[in-house]
DNA sequence: TGATGTCGTTCGGTATGCCGAACAAATTCG
DNA sequence: CGAATTTGTTCGGCATACCGAACGACATCA
């Protein structure tokens, strides 16, 4: 019955080897409530909490929240992307952004 | 009796020239609760609605949340559109990629 | 053995996130 | 101008985020 969200901060949180009441005194959250995140149905945390969990676990609110659905070789892939991206001038820049906009407009 | 985040949504929806019902549309919210998150005293979001208002508002959650200004740098919209582009298709990455490639060589 | 301490679990209550619907102001258009 | 439409505002209420306190499970140590 946990998410995939909950299954992220235990592993991080053993990891640290920090028990439930130590990560709860460094995020200003209760233990029952992070017991609650690790392992209820389908936790709507505030952003907030998500955001100290995150530097407590020394991740990205980003990495906690989302699913990870690409693979390691396309998430290579998609960093050279970003960076040739980068390097491109503003207005430039400005208009790959109004394409990805655009896109799903049907 | 805004806070610095409903200064930030408020700033980056009338720039995108949004009205309250067309941003809270786009992020599976009311449009009462996109005024409270612009009026309100200290609003405190679930990670859920930030994360969606950050992706149509074209920013990261953390620009929202953290930064001082009301107006994102480079870097920050950067970051946004890479997040926006993961989220998409394997194959439509692809042809994102492919408009990029194709980008200098006029 | 049983006292002490640490860890995870459960639960009742309170505050508030978030909603829909009604209302007020502003804007468009005949 | 007035009617219609679009925008922003207010408000009552439901659902749930988050809490403290009590509980059981397990180890440690006298």
């Amino acid at each position: 019955m946990p998410s995939p969200l909950g299954d992220k901060i235990r592993m991080l949180r053993k990891q640290k080897k920090l028990s439930l009441d130590q990560l709860a005194e460094r995020t200003d959250s209760s233990k029952s409530y992070i017991w609650e995140l690790e392992n209820k149905d389908d936790p709507k945390p505030s952003a907030e909490k998500i955001g100290k969990i995150a530097a407590v676990l020394e991740v990205t609110a980003e990495f906690l929240l989302t699913e990870a659905t690409t693979t390691p070789d396309e998430a290579v892939v998609d960093e050279a992307f970003f960076r040739k991206y980068k390097t491109m001038s503003e207005p430039d820049k400005k208009k790959i952004r109004k394409i990805l906009d655009a896109w799903d407009d049907e």
